[in-house]
DNA sequence: ATAGTGATGACAGTGGCTGACATCATGCGT
DNA sequence: ACGCATGATGTCAGCCACTGTCATCACTAT
């Protein structure tokens, strides 16, 4: 997204709509059709990050705990984080992290991904606060897993990050 | 605060601040002076709440695990909350939850409730991560049994809740 | 060729928010 | 009592995100 580039440049609060529809030789106006919003252009894959949450937790075996379900959906949605989205992914965070207005919209992103998945889980026969509970630290593992593979520079895969944190928070339930 | 009168009565987004400040025989710019946003004027409370999680920790017996000062920061906190208030929370609760705009907001708060927690605890001698993941966890407990406790029309306390909430957590976990 | 459809442009308007300067009240030292 | 500093408020101008409305234009099906 041309966006995040002049994001990173001039940064996010001295980028007009207009500077950003003209990069792409376009109108203000239709900017608003495509996005509702400034911030939601950074925000565009998050359809299919829900869609792999989603695709992991129906994937989980029929005798699954709830919080397996959300394993498998852990590893199913760091599929999509090839290594090589490492450096497009750490300059969108860095971009994030620097605007309050973008954090809370992440943060809302997280929210509506955890929800979506706490109806997954309803659907698949987990109680209605079980299934809010198990979403919700399962999309808490993923965001600190990701920050933290963001971080990294060895080649460890984003998977194997989320399994080490989810077995801290397991140690730290216990 | 009158605002959250007027947010209930026609709406947040059909509420001007204008009327706002008008409403109190202000002006607006002055409304601006004592909020950074219109959003703001509904989490004024926030500055308190944070004290409490953090008395909570660090009132914490020495020998406590992270999720034990946890525990203790949830109970401190839910004494704010006397019975008498709960309809206030619930119409508060209400305007923020049919508004994604404040909705943004209150999940900004509990990230900076969560990542402030997650300070104490480091300043105990908690590691880094295990800090992180300890207080967001905390932060989760506390907003589900605090929209429980909102929708309750029994006489349950905050911190009885909270209790139960907490222990459905750790089952999850084990 | 024509009519319908979807994307874009043009334009005006609302409202949140800010900077700059003026005004005024309050309290304090002399 | 006087003058003065300080902090809160009013006034005004302006920027920019965002929206409603209507016109335009390309494309497609019939």
């Amino acid at each position: 997204m041309a966006a995040l580039e002049l994001y990173v440049r001039q940064g996010f609060e001295k980028t007009t709509v207009e500077e950003i529809a003209q990069s792409v030789g376009l109108t203000e106006r239709t900017f608003f059709r495509h996005f509702a919003d400034k911030r939601e252009v950074l925000f565009d894959g998050q359809d299919m990050l829900q869609q792999a949450f989603l695709d992991g937790v129906r994937a989980a075996p029929p005798s699954a705990s709830p919080l397996e379900m959300v394993t498998a959906a852990l590893a199913v949605a760091a599929e999509s984080f090839a290594d090589e989205r490492r450096p497009w992914s750490r300059q969108r965070h860095a971009v994030i992290t620097a605007n309050p207005g973008l954090l809370e919209r992440e943060l809302l992103k997280r929210a509506s991904l955890a929800a979506v998945v706490a109806g997954a889980l309803r659907a698949r026969g987990v109680a209605e606060r079980a299934a809010v509970l198990a979403a919700e630290t399962g999309v808490t593992v993923f965001s600190v897993a990701f920050s933290q593979w963001i971080a990294e520079d060895e080649q460890r895969s984003l998977a194997e990050v989320e399994r080490e944190v989810l077995e801290e928070l397991k140690a730290l339930a216990a």
